[in-house]
DNA sequence: GCTTTTTTGCAAATAATTTGCATATTTTTC
DNA sequence: GAAAAATATGCAAATTATTTGCAAAAAAGC
């Protein structure tokens, strides 16, 4: 298995690399799930980099641009980002109604089958969001509020 | 074909019968897509309607509780709200990336396959979120930017 | 009709995100 | 490797969606 870094992920996408983008995209190549944009200036806060949030948003912009991560809005209205591990890397996500935990779902490509469907109406350059919400085993157990 | 009154649903979900709240229903039954709070605010101030911006957005908070409308948060963050026709009226929808017009999708029930996916991972009370965005025809055709 | 409960308007508070601008850092060029 | 050109950052302020406190107004209950 390789490991990319990220110096050379910036480079390989013509970003020019700086301490704090570095330090993003780190923060979301090593999170275990998506992060919104304050997560992330919260990480970086207590890794001692000194980082704007405006920096955070700019540079997720720039990622986006350059489908090295992937956003979803969920119902909060706040984006969350994710890295791409590589660009058909697409998966959805479920997040606890009570403990806000997300996990990652790979789902089969019924989904396709949407898109499909979507494409036949006549629209081009299709893609979604699917989120899911729920109350996960161990809320229902501990029977929080 | 039956036609069901503002007035009797609001009567029905025991909600008391104020002017601004009938009108805010009325013009979520009466549109033919989601809205947003702003929009429907807007739909009011036009007809005239003294209303206030955070009356509408109480009373659709009200409407969700209820049971009488869903609402879904796109990617720009905002979320739209959508008459339900009935409890078990269900749907999703298609965003033009370009005009920004919106499509409602009668998807046939593939969708109960991620659920039952899901709930077997121990999740209960499960729902979801899905829009699609993608480039409509017109917008296609006519090229714009 | 009068009392209680609920709703509204308004202004202010929150919170996520974006922007302008001067400064600092990177990259490019020679 | 230094200077010039291009890009990124920090900071403060602007924007936008949404929420909240509170006093006044309207609706429901009796």
């Amino acid at each position: 298995m390789k490991i990319i870094k990220a110096l050379s992920l910036l480079k390989e996408k013509g970003l020019s690399n700086t301490g704090s983008r570095k330090r993003i995209l780190e923060a979301l190549m090593f999170s275990s799930g998506p992060l919104s944009a304050h997560e992330i200036y919260q990480r970086l806060l207590k890794e001692g980099v000194n980082c704007n949030e405006s920096t955070v948003y700019r540079n997720l912009q720039k990622f986006l641009e350059k489908d090295l991560v992937q956003s979803f809005t969920l119902n909060d209205g706040v984006s969350r980002f994710e890295f791409k591990k590589s660009s058909d890397d697409h998966h959805h996500h479920i997040v606890c109604l009570k403990c806000k935990m997300m996990k990652c779902l790979d789902l089969c490509k019924v989904e396709d089958y949407f898109e499909e469907m979507i494409k036949k109406l006549g629209f081009v350059s299709v893609s979604h969001n699917l989120e899911f919400y729920g109350v996960c085993k161990s809320c229902t157990n501990s029977g929080l509020k």
